[in-house]
DNA sequence: TGGGACACGTGATCC
DNA sequence: TGGATCACGTGTCCC
């Protein structure tokens, strides 16, 4: 098996250069046989650096390295040309350079099918956002973001004011409306036997203000204390 | 000029197939002398119909076509290989086998991002729908609701009233102020995941009346379900 | 018989 | 120098 080649060259002389010029002329060769060239192959001996000498010192141990990496590189090469065809559709058979074309049509049409998609999902997200206010639904737990100074661990940003008349109280808090701070203010004010005698909540845009007077029950708290209290129960998410 | 090569090709024998198979042995040749590849050649004598005789009857005028086609198809390869360096991203110098591995994974990849992308305006049509459907009233579904016996263990008495607009719900409570009622109703407020976009709590003598318009979050209730929920929360001493 | 497609060996060129 | 990549001409196969 395997051919055998014995290819033999000729120094091939000057240029080379791409000059696709006809190269006519090199009617050498005949059926099996083979020529030697010999040495005398002249050709302008003047002009770029050629290799000088031997060079085609061919049936040697450099060239078999020269012919197995150009093999190995052809093998490669040959392989991805295999695993293109594996992801491009529609792909089987055609010649290498139609295959070149299609992958590459394939990849133009990918890119402007993900486009749109992507832009009608867009489109559907303005739509849902939109549709739905801005309801930022169940966004329970976690997000304890910034707190901005305040020094405390889990703590919302939030204004609380607190003021006090006689046993009587009047609380304004305001904050963001997420994570139910009506709840959290409600369960506070029960916590600190404060009874609620009104109280109004608003949210306008992303801000809940809550506003309630109440009357203390079994123990006195001041202005401060109160404000301090306050602000740790409504604010600590947890 | 132009090198002119003369690749003297054996007949190669037998099947040729791309057994690579280590050629080795021929470790004829010489300088520029070649060998004609004596017949004796062991691999399977028969099979492959050789062209026998001469077919190279090379430097005519019949190779001259072939070396031209030879050449357009390089170039019409290579033309591709160009244009496929175009679609493919961060692609620029490295060889035509890196080129061709690339243009793959970028395939992959692009069909990759379509897929979830594709996936994700489903998704997002999907809730688009369900959002349409369920805005306008919807009174669909329910009549499981079923209520009639209200004995429940330790309720309190108190009033309830529930109105449905879409995905808005207007909540009235009254009873009595004892026990914190308020921070019961912001609780189960909490609990159903109704966001509260206004409330409001006023006590009258013994009796507290609580009125608050919320917005649905995650799921959506009819009203008697809203109704009976927030009777069993809120009503519930514990 | 002729043209299209491919693989091969080889010379050249670049780090 | 040597490895890697390319373009080229050629042999071969297949309609």
């Amino acid at each position: 098996m395997l051919s055998f080649t014995s290819g033999v060259i000729l120094p091939s002389s000057g240029t080379a250069k791409s000059t696709v010029a006809a190269d006519s002329d090199h009617s050498d060769i005949e059926a099996s046989f083979v020529r030697e060239v010999d040495s005398s192959r002249v050709v302008e001996p003047e002009k770029k650096p050629r290799k000088r000498g031997r060079k085609p010192a061919n049936g040697r141990e450099e060239p078999l390295n020269h012919v197995e990496a150009e093999r190995q590189r052809r093998e490669k090469l040959n392989q991805r040309f295999y695993a293109l065809r594996a992801v491009v559709p529609n792909v089987s058979k055609m010649d290498k350079a139609s295959l070149l074309g299609d992958a590459i049509s394939y990849i133009k049409e990918l890119r402007l099918k993900l486009q749109s998609t992507e832009s009608e999902k867009d489109e559907l997200q303005k739509q849902v956002e939109s549709l739905r206010d801005q309801r930022p639904p169940p966004d329970n737990q976690d997000l304890k973001s910034s707190n901005s100074s305040s020094t405390n661990s889990s703590q919302i940003e939030m204004e609380i004011e607190v003021k006090i008349i006689g046993w009587d109280a009047m609380i304004r808090i305001q904050c963001s409306k997420r994570n139910h701070p009506a709840a959290r203010l409600m369960a506070a004010l029960k916590e600190l036997d404060l009874d609620v005698h009104h109280a109004s909540v608003s949210v306008v845009n992303e801000l809940m203000i809550q506003q309630a007077t109440v009357k203390m029950g079994s123990r006195f708290y001041t202005q401060e204390q109160l404000r301090l209290a306050l602000s740790n129960k409504v604010g600590d998410f947890r």
